[in-house]
DNA sequence: CATCTAAACAGAATTATATTCTGTAAACGA
DNA sequence: TCGTTTACAGAATATAATTCTGTTTAGATG
């Protein structure tokens, strides 16, 4: 149990390193948490200013508002999560194998990281809003287009792709991601990794016609 | 464009029905268009007041709070899609129909309410911490456990069901639930329901083993 | 119809929360 | 060592949610 939480907490010592940014990741971290447990609205700036035993204004001074705090832990999760994948993703040379990958990486890496993946599914909505809009939507071009030059490089070295490029990432992840919805909501109790198997063979099978 | 929303606001006229309710109904027809337009943290009670040229008194007489009118558009919404579900798929009799049926009527219900649907994916988890997450949960316990014993029924009737039961509805709207979720972000144009045939087929192949 | 009661509404007052602002201390480079 | 930027503290302010008190209206009852 602990091990994992040092572990949940490395995406931070990654992203903000250094002595200096020490308060920096303290107040990231108590945020995460609170965010999870209480909800995003009702954690308010004096709850995670009492629990980094800090002050407002430190707190205001690394992010500037409520948002500022939402959206670096969002994009950090957001580019751990995505860099696990394109690590997972090199490896493969073929559709089939592509597709093993995907849902694996990311059921393997919600069930390493599900404080993370939980802000994430709880956290979207709010910073598509916002003043980070345009960033994620730039970002979510980017990650979209990698993914489908990357996908569609195997049409013709490898099995063809039958189904309409559109409803393939839902295709693939869509069935997943809902698990790992469920599962991160204590609505299922099996480990999303237990099942990568299913998943991907599923997936896999769902893509022919 | 008109017909649409006359048609998206009968969830209200259905389930909040009467002269003395239209206050209520109006209340709760300005915040989802606040809720989906500015997001649920950045509506005030003002704006809602405003847009309905109403009182704040009169506001929390209906609801007791902001999550009274969020919970209040939650479990309508949520109703309404269920039973949209329950009627088709009281006409199936066979797990392949199931399938077909679970899956046309999301997809048709998300296309006919795009709005409530939107709505939906991000209060929900708002709604599951909150003063309701036990009703929620009470709810969805019901939910699960019908459709559990309908798809069930046919497992001696019919196909056996060969996934763990646990992982099926993820794998059956899974996909569409994602590729909903994209086209209400505007991240892809094409109608859910275009592609009806495409995820109902789908979603039937990835149970088979 | 008169009266009574509960629900529907209005808006001022209060409370909770986010944000700003002003000042101080520590780090860091020249 | 000096100057400058960054880090932090906490009081003051602004904004929003909620409560409270009073008034009106609809519907029931005699």
């Amino acid at each position: 149990m602990n091990d994992k939480l040092i572990s949940e907490y490395n995406i931070l010592e990654f992203r903000f390193p250094g002595r200096r940014a020490a308060l920096k990741r303290e107040i990231l971290k108590q945020a995460l948490d609170c965010f999870n447990e209480l909800g995003v609205e009702a954690t308010t700036i004096d709850t995670i200013k009492a629990r980094c035993e800090t002050s407002v204004g430190a707190i205001y001074h690394h992010f500037g508002n409520k948002e500022g705090i939402l959206s670096a832990l969002f994009f950090a999760a957001q580019d751990d999560q995505r860099q696990h994948l394109e690590q997972e993703l090199a490896k493969t040379d073929s559709l089939r194998d592509a597709v093993y990958s995907i849902v694996s990486s990311y059921l393997d890496w919600v069930v390493a990281h599900p404080s993370w993946a939980r802000f994430l599914f709880q956290a979207r909505s709010s910073v598509s809003k916002g003043p980070f809009h345009q960033e994620l939507k730039a970002r979510n071009a980017k990650n979209y287009q990698e993914l489908k030059e990357k996908l569609l490089s195997f049409e013709y070295k490898d099995t063809k792709i039958v189904q309409p490029f559109e409803i393939l990432s839902s295709l693939i992840v869509g069935p997943s991601e809902n698990y790992c919805r469920a599962w991160l909501a204590h609505r299922v109790q099996t480990s999303p990794s237990d099942y990568r198997d299913e998943f991907a063979e599923s997936a896999w099978r769902s893509l022919q016609r």
